[in-house]
DNA sequence: CGATCAATTGAGTGTGTTCAATGTCAGTGG
DNA sequence: CCACTGACATTGAACACACTCAATTGATCG
């Protein structure tokens, strides 16, 4: 409830930039429009989370939306971009977390908490918008159809990570990449038509070994594996789809 | 499974059995209390929660809670003994993806879903709690510490998930199996005067195993080798912490 | 007591790791 | 414009840790 996320460490609103509605949120322009919390809410309902929530960004990429132990106050749902975050692991390297994409949520993995586990880092140029947390739990008491949303999302966030990352440690890494790139599809593919299609990579390779915990070494060779088979051409910052079929059946191979 | 869970498919109370209170829930003897819910609530509030809930079991070892794709309806708070979960994998093999002790809270994997996602089962004489979760969700939006309460528990979920299974990948057998005792010493231990102590297991070791992406006979290696270090002594059913400073201590090694 | 399943132990294999070298690309400055 | 830099990506060779398969021992229960 304190202050505006101003004058501390973090969360800084990149001066001159920041994006067109400052005052009070337009979300009919939003990118994450379609896969926002607000979804399924009524006029009225959402008159109360427009006032809650403000436009933060453009963050450049390698920028921070918050930091390991600033102080939890904040959802984030992304506009436009991409974000990752990570963690130092306990070898002291870092470890990617998790990935997020237009209309995804940052900051779910703090709830409760009273600072942040994770650095939140901009992956290419990215607008968010801020959700303070308090607020937002007190707008649920209201809008029981938000409450019921946000409890839905985690719910979801759970199972998640469940069938990925958990099930995943008993996925060969050839498994792990299709699965991922599966998940790639799903997000941010272009054009399907035709079995055929392609992804821009905000992320490094290392970021996606490390995310499906594999060394950057045993990414890249299963990446030139299935590049020899057909099914992907692997480039440094993009990834083509050959033979989506062949990915987005792979589930029970 | 011919469980006394009978008829319907699931969550019924077994007929005869169900303990002492059923009309409304006496929480003052259940064992959960100080690790539930609804600690932290006032007299008033907890009224309601009362209201809503009531006691199953007791469910005899290896007795379904709920099975995988039970319509989802109900959280269960363990009031005594243990439960596990478990899905199939993508091979067919089963996985266990948790355990719950005393006071924990099953069912939060499959909020937001239309079914349970896993098998819930009892590993010995368990008591739960139902608490149905519509009607725990109307009463949120009248009680912002419940909510919030409930927000809470999700969000260690996910921390919980996240610094276990997820950083787990990066570590080896040993270590695995190290961050795993000291949970359980946590939550089970019994005298740890003197830097001594002991578990009962209420699990299998192939479901420990499972549950740490190890294979059965890894597990039993890792468990001879910590044996022969003079850190644990391994039973079948049992095990004796012999060091446990090694154990608490082993998280940054 | 024998039957059945869980747990342990051994020997050999394999997938991903480690370490080291090479290649690619964007940015910088002469 | 080209050489230099540094981060990222790829490739190769040797290794290690956990896996697989198989046999043995140990518990539990009718």
């Amino acid at each position: 409830m304190t202050s505006e996320i101003d004058e501390e460490n973090q969360v800084l609103s990149p001066q001159g930039e920041s994006s067109e509605d400052q005052s009070e949120q337009d979300c009919s322009e939003c990118g994450a429009k379609g896969r926002c919390l607000r979804e399924g809410l009524g006029e009225e309902q959402m008159q109360g989370l427009r006032k809650i929530t403000r436009t933060l960004g453009p963050f450049k990429p390698g920028e921070n939306i918050f930091r390991v132990e600033d102080k939890f106050k904040s959802l984030f749902v992304i506009q436009s971009g991409a974000v990752k975050i990570e963690t130092a692991s306990f070898e002291g390297t870092k470890l990617v977390d998790g990935f997020f994409f237009r209309g995804d949520l940052v900051g779910l993995e703090s709830i409760g908490a009273h600072q942040y586990g994770h650095d939140a880092i901009a992956l290419e140029r990215t607008l968010v918008c801020e959700l303070p947390f308090d607020h937002l739990e007190s707008l649920c008491s209201f809008v029981p159809r938000l409450q019921r949303k946000l409890m839905i999302i985690l719910g979801q966030k759970i199972r998640y990570t469940n069938d990925t990352i958990v099930h995943g440690r008993y996925m060969s890494a050839e498994k792990r990449l299709l699965s991922f790139l599966q998940m790639l599809c799903e997000k941010k593919i272009i054009e399907k038509s035709d079995n055929t299609g392609s992804v821009q990579l905000p992320m490094s390779k290392g970021d996606i070994a490390s995310y499906l915990g594999l060394r950057p070494e045993s990414l890249s060779r299963t990446l030139t594996k299935l590049q020899n088979d057909g099914i992907i051409r692997n480039q440094t910052k993009k990834i083509e789809f050959l033979d989506i079929k062949a990915i987005l059946q792979q589930v029970c191979g």
